[in-house]
DNA sequence: ACTATCACG
DNA sequence: ACGTACGTGATAGTA
């Protein structure tokens, strides 16, 4: 794979010089800028406090309709990742004893409580595009053994439901509709049997800016529209769902008095920058007060389920071994004559990881899929 | 050491 | 009256 990404980026390198006229870094953002937006004259201005072109991904696409070399920087950046970050570094990290790839795990490392994962990080291995997936086509079982796939579905905007008591999406979750389209339904006033894929993709943005502590920059930005209008889908959230606004007031209130927010569980997430006088840096905080507890609220209850597994599996006589956690998955390679008893308990115990001391007000759903690879276990 | 970029949930 | 969606880590370039 390292090869024919190698092959691939020099024929992009040669074509993207020839458009240019030159020979160029073209992994340099400086000499990037000044031969997009200098010699090619494309519009972009700078940004940032360095005076540098941006030329992020979001740049590249607004301008790629108005020159060809645009869209092969794009395609050069994801072919290097891949190879540099992926193909190259995990061959470089494969153990010579075991002949796997043995990530760290930090336990206490990040602010919400989640895991975070090193050398290699086996957290943010690539899915989304079909490049990318070749590359998790290279995770597979050992011979006779499948790789089975745990993950929560939505589990923190059904811990918003929970946290903030929404009567309308606890009711949503508990008959299992499709949450995205509701959403949609409710704030664009579309009814559900005539949602369409744009109306239901912008209601699901909204869902995310709601567990991110929302913003109409922000959202505009994710599904291009003004801010403006953002605002306008916001408010007509709040509206309709009333009790999200209540909690995060009462969220913000108090952090500010105490300093920190809570998960279900109790664990405090301390939140530094709650009373800063700067506006900008306040509002920053804010965002993490109203989403700490929904994080960090996942991340206890999948370590919860992760605390009771081995026992559980050994107690059934089951021989599958848990290999990895990502923050809402867990991956697990299983005996092929075990795998759907193995799956069966992993939903079990991961369903019910709340008990004995929470009872959350939606119910958890896990979903799990199992084959050689980890891209087809998904 | 810092910045820009991009991979994931 | 400010800059922004939340949480991470790896890589390459720059200063």
């Amino acid at each position: 794979m390292s090869q024919d990404f190698a092959r691939r980026i020099a024929g992009l390198e040669q074509t993207i010089w020839r458009d240019v006229g030159h020979e160029f870094n073209i992994g340099s953002p400086k000499q990037l800028g000044e031969v997009l937006f200098e010699k090619l004259q494309l519009p972009g201005g700078k940004k940032g406090k360095t005076g540098a072109y941006g030329t992020d991904a979001s740049i590249l696409e607004q301008v790629s309709p108005l020159h060809p070399v645009p869209a092969r920087v794009l395609e050069w950046r994801q072919l290097t990742k891949l190879k540099s970050t992926y193909a190259d570094a995990l061959d470089d990290n494969i153990d010579s004893k075991t002949g796997r790839v043995h990530t760290s795990f930090a336990l206490a490392a990040t602010a919400t409580g989640r895991f975070s994962s090193s050398e290699p990080n086996i957290q943010n291995i690539p899915i989304r595009t079909e490049e990318g997936r070749k590359i998790r086509r290279a995770f597979v079982a050992e011979p006779g053994h499948l790789l089975l796939s745990a993950d929560y579905s939505q589990i923190e905007l059904r811990l918003a439901a929970h946290v903030a008591d929404i009567p309308e999406l606890n009711a949503a979750f508990q008959q299992g509709v499709d949450i995205h389209a509701l959403t949609a339904s409710e704030v664009f006033g579309v009814p559900l049997e005539k949602m369409d894929p744009q109306t239901r993709r912008r209601a699901k943005a909204i869902n995310f800016g709601i567990i991110y502590g929302i913003s109409a920059f922000g959202l505009g930005n994710q599904i291009g529209v003004p801010q403006s209008e953002a605002a306008e889908y916001i408010r007509a959230y709040f509206e309709r769902f009333p009790a999200i606004r209540a909690y995060m007031e009462r969220i913000k209130t108090d952090a500010r008095r105490t300093g920190y927010v809570e998960t279900i569980f109790g664990r405090k997430c301390f939140i530094p920058g709650i009373r800063d006088p700067n506006p900008a840096r306040r509002a920053g905080a804010e965002r993490q007060a109203i989403n700490a507890p929904l994080q960090g609220s996942a991340a206890d209850i999948i370590k919860r389920a992760m605390g009771r597994l081995p026992a559980a599996l050994e107690r059934a006589g089951l021989k599958a071994r848990m290999l990895l956690q990502v923050h809402d998955e867990l991956l697990f390679e299983a005996p092929e004559a075990e795998v759907e008893a193995t799956a069966q308990l992993v939903k079990d115990i991961m369903e019910g990881a709340c008990a004995p001391r929470c009872e959350v007000s939606v119910p958890l759903v896990v979903e799990t899929g199992w084959a050689r690879s980890w891209d087809q276990a998904h």
